[in-house]
DNA sequence: CAAGCGTGGAA
DNA sequence: TTTCCAAGCTT
């Protein structure tokens, strides 16, 4: 006997209605503030959008704008947010819809899927929220909330898994209150059916509904693969500063913050000497080499352990590898992962 | 399918 | 301090 997960649709959106956080994007939730905000919202927390939220929509209030930003702006608007290849394909598929849906974003899930950063999840959401569409949304909270409903042991990692969930909710989305569905799944996972901590059961809509519940195992649900372990790498950073301005390199296109600005730096843990050689073959000599604070860098699947030295020199190399940038670029113009924050903070206060 | 891609808040 | 992992997507 399958769980009649119909059930839990009239309790879940009694309590969105009483229950649903003010967020900037449920407030005017055109189809494009919806999308912005459902980009920035993959795999980063609410509270950590919002600024960024009310910064890019501001600057960038529409698909035509957003198509025709210069990538600086993009990046900058992006810039401490993360996993910024999202910023670029967001711009990418406003060009698109620019140019083959004369600026409106598509209602269909199956259109949005086209679009470069869509993928299944932000398909059903936007398509839902945005455009009413009965499409289904699942993400990390829905996922906990579902496979606690139901007491699932089905390891949520699975595709095979998301995509049943995805087919079982198609089939009990409310008319005229797909959005508001699709957003008290999720509201119910970030706030009550919680991970990391025991759930708040007693203020559940779905308590009376919920298998693990019943069973008392919602501490065990999900099911979730196991994480690989990060791996620790040794970098060497060089402030390298001339009067008012510090040396800076593009990073490459590709891999870990592709196309972003950072300090010059090498792999492995050089000592002053070692750093003095190293710089030489950038064409910097008789320079003064003073070691800064260690700082740390932890990421997804790898940590950075930085030794970090100011470099002061008289003159800037004629046929240099660097750009050199003054405080006011860097604010302005070059974006630079949170990695080198250390650095940065170090040329910011000047010493 | 598994790996790669950022950052920061909470326990 | 360490671990988890958040409104995931691309290759």
């Amino acid at each position: 006997m399958k769980f009649q997960l119909h059930k839990i649709v009239k309790p879940l959106l009694s309590w969105y209605d009483a229950n649903a956080r003010v967020l900037p994007w449920r407030d005017n939730p055109t189809p494009y503030r919806v999308w912005v905000s459902e980009i920035m919202l993959q795999q980063t927390r609410v509270e950590a959008v919002k600024p960024y939220f009310e910064r890019f929509t501001a600057e960038l209030p529409s698909v035509e704008a957003l198509a025709a930003a210069p990538e600086e702006q993009l990046l900058k608007l992006w810039e401490g947010l993360g996993y910024y290849s999202r910023v670029r394909n967001l711009q990418k598929a406003a060009q698109i819809v620019m140019e083959q849906y004369g600026g409106i974003l598509p209602d269909q899930p199956e259109e949005l899927l086209r679009l470069p950063g869509i993928g299944e999840y932000t398909a059903g959401a936007v398509a839902s929220i945005a455009y009413g569409r009965p499409a289904p949304a699942v993400d990390g909270n829905v996922l906990r909330v579902l496979s606690r409903v139901t007491a699932s042991r089905e390891p949520i990692s699975d595709l095979s898994v998301k995509r049943g969930f995805a087919a079982r909710l198609r089939e009990i989305y409310p008319t005229g209150r797909a959005g508001a569905f699709t957003q008290s799944l999720m509201e119910l996972g970030a706030t009550v059916c919680v991970p990391n901590a025991a759930p708040n059961c007693g203020e559940c809509p779905l308590s009376s509904l919920c298998m693990a519940h019943a069973q008392g195992i919602e501490l065990q649900l999900p099911i979730k693969a196991e994480k690989k372990k990060r791996i620790s790498e040794e970098l060497t950073v060089f402030l390298i500063v001339c009067e008012n301005k510090t040396a800076l390199r593009k990073r490459p296109a590709k891999g870990l913050l592709a196309g972003l600005w950072e300090f010059p730096n090498v792999s492995g843990k050089l000592s002053p000497p070692q750093a003095a050689d190293w710089l030489k073959t950038f064409g910097l000599s008789s320079v003064k080499i003073q070691p800064l604070p260690e700082s740390k860098h932890i990421f997804t699947h790898r940590e950075w352990h930085m030794t970090n030295y100011r470099v002061t020199v008289k003159a800037i190399p004629p046929e240099g590898d660097f750009v050199w940038a003054d405080r006011e670029e860097l604010a302005e113009t070059y974006t630079l992962p949170t990695a080198f924050q250390s650095c940065l903070h170090e040329f910011l206060s000047g010493k």
